[in-house]
DNA sequence: GTTTCATGTAACTCAATGTGTTACGTGATA
DNA sequence: TATCACGTAACACATTGAGTTACATGAAAC
């Protein structure tokens, strides 16, 4: 099956926001490695939300309308229509046959608590938690290059 | 995305099939509601997995190897070939952008953490308790038919 | 006012993949 | 030898995330 990555793409795409006061579908998408009407697309939902705002012509593009610490990574799932998160699942809802009652009772008890758990950790992690982890490792990476240039 | 129900139709099909000594992947079909070869297909990992068994022929079929206690539902996910479990997930693997370095390791460990989660539950089900779970079921239509057929 | 820039959106294509179906080969039993 | 049942390849189909093109709308710059 295939992955749906807009979660991923769409937190990619704030987090770049963060670092600047705006930034075109262009600019975004020449980060993501994408298409600049993919951005638009999956932003529709987070501009609707409130989370960010976009502004048309000279000087326009996108900007976080709130701080990043109010921002959890589950209002951000929530603002993209709240895709399916598992891949797997029962065949039919509510089944006749006793026996794929069963089954499907089974597989939902799993499910719901694997979900519930997913949905527990996105809540408690906000875009400030992803922005500090970012510089973290920007710290790193330089440092990094500053050990290789010594050497070198 | 579209769901992937081979789980849910092959524990549906092996709780049928332990209700009798051999059964046609005709006859599983018309349990399931599918097509014949669907079955065959998906159980093929199955057999190789050694949980069940197929002959030819007249009086052939499918049949159980091991009991039903000592399979649990993530045997069975394992014999699917382990499926993907969820439908979201990160863009690249090992992305240059530090950015999406920081998005992939919220991802991650939020996915992973919820997947070990899933997989836990599905290792302490087995299909016994799934097969008691159906008896139960059974148990309460039959005595709602008897107080139906009373009330009539 | 016209040009330029940027978003909004529809419409189409493409790829991946679970499922359904047909067709044919293999092997076992009657 | 005929029949039954599995094994498997091959193809059709539906769904859906993603990429792309095209065009309309609106705002700023000139």
């Amino acid at each position: 099956m295939k992955r749906d990555s807009r979660l991923s793409i769409t937190l990619h795409a704030l987090l770049h926001m963060a670092e600047r006061e705006t930034i075109t579908s262009e600019e975004l998408a020449a980060c993501l490695s994408t298409n600049p009407v993919v951005v638009r697309r999956t932003m529709a939902g987070l501009r609707e939300a409130g989370l960010v705002r976009s502004e048309k012509g000279h000087g326009g593009g996108w900007s976080l309308v709130r701080d990043l610490a109010t921002i959890s990574l589950s209002d951000v799932h929530a603002a993209l229509g709240e895709p399916p998160v598992f891949a797997i699942g029962n065949r039919t809802e509510a089944p006749g046959c006793v026996v794929e009652q069963a089954v499907n009772a089974a597989m939902d008890g799993a499910l719901r608590d694997a979900e519930a758990l997913l949905m527990q950790r996105l809540e408690r992690i906000s875009l400030a938690d992803l922005s500090n982890d970012f510089q973290r490792r920007m710290a790193i990476r330089r440092q990094q290059m500053k050990e290789q240039n010594h050497g070198g």
